[in-house]
DNA sequence: GTATTTTTAGAACGAACGTTCGATTTATAA
DNA sequence: TTATAAATCGAACGTTCGTTCTAAAAATAC
């Protein structure tokens, strides 16, 4: 039972969070200030440095909640879904509907990976690792070639998910379903034949 | 005719941009240092400024050097090609071709996108969006569907080329001809049927 | 209401940044 | 060899950066 107090001190650290990410998404990890955080997020300058011990702490803070997140939710989806087709689907879907929801948290964990190091590097890698190793599982189902083979197809088919981030306008591509089954469509029959 | 004295210019001028490609690549355009890049070209701080008027121009002879050398030798090589297959592969070819043969480069063109502003922005946007057109094209010979469907896969295709600079090995994935093969693969048939 | 803890604020630190400047060295031309 | 231009260099500039420190405010507990 979280006391009243720990509460706030929650939404304050993930509306502190919220606005890193709109900043960090914008500037890029490097070229965003502490101090353009802090005045994003209503606090004082010094005020970051009592809930982060470093700004590497908060790119890692909001790594690793985003990686854990897309992981967990989509193991939840592919808990009830037993055609490869489907789950393959659950993948495209899990991937683009958590893009659209969080797109800044989105945008610095597939732009910002490498801006980590050490510890912190090592603990996003292995929630990734993890991410990607249920992908993987999902399309070894369909694609029945060598392990490099399916290792491959995996790496193109997160190129073509992550690189999502680059080129969409909700403005233009408002609907995300139409995007999940037009990319589920490529990466099942090509774009050979339709 | 190149005087003696331009040629070494050039010379000095491309080996510098070869310097900045590699300490941007590996620290990003932020994190990248005008004092590194001085330093891994062998040259004064000072110096750069006498062939670079500043870091943003830099960066901007780096990507519109690339963009358009990778355009050019596409459209060489589709002027002999006809079969839309053929086509398409000669696409994948080239793009992997030419990030086995400029990582450097090529890693500041997908990642630093959006580093630039202003007039140097457009310019390269103008170079990329003649690139995009030309692969859209190809994707549209084979792919069937809808103006947006069309656009959608060379989207996709795009994540795909472009994502290879986040996981390529040149231990583990010597061969660039299999990348490329497989990549053909996927975007033609899928991983569906094989 | 007083004491205690949690949260915020302001000022300051040294370090690193991009850029400029004047002088110096190196190469070409006479 | 002397004069001219091209290329390099070291030092310094004003800013901005991440981080720290101390004190004040706000919220909780006694």
């Amino acid at each position: 039972m979280p006391t009243q107090r720990q509460q706030k001190y929650e939404k304050r650290l993930s509306s502190i969070l919220s606005a890193a990410s709109k900043v960090i998404a914008r500037d890029g990890f490097n070229g965003a200030s502490v101090r353009d955080v802090a005045a994003k997020g209503k606090i004082g300058l010094s005020g970051i440095y009592y809930y982060f011990k470093s700004k590497d702490e908060m790119l890692y803070a909001i790594q690793q909640h985003a990686f854990s997140t897309l992981v967990r939710q989509l193991k939840e989806r592919l808990k009830d879904t037993s055609s490869p087709q489907h789950r393959l689907k659950a993948v495209i879907d899990n991937h683009f509907e958590f893009f659209v929801d969080n797109v800044d948290e989105f945008t610095v964990c597939v732009h910002e990976i490498e801006s980590l190091s050490g510890k912190y590097f090592k603990d996003v890698l292995k929630t990734r690792q993890e991410y990607f190793n249920v992908v993987r599982g999902v399309v070894g189902e369909l694609h029945h070639g060598s392990k490099d083979d399916t290792d491959l197809a995996t790496l193109f088919l997160f190129g073509s998910l992550n690189w999502v981030y680059m080129w969409y306008d909700p403005e233009k591509n408002a609907d995300i379903k139409k995007l999940s089954h037009q990319c589920l469509r490529v990466f099942l029959d090509g774009i050979n034949k339709t």
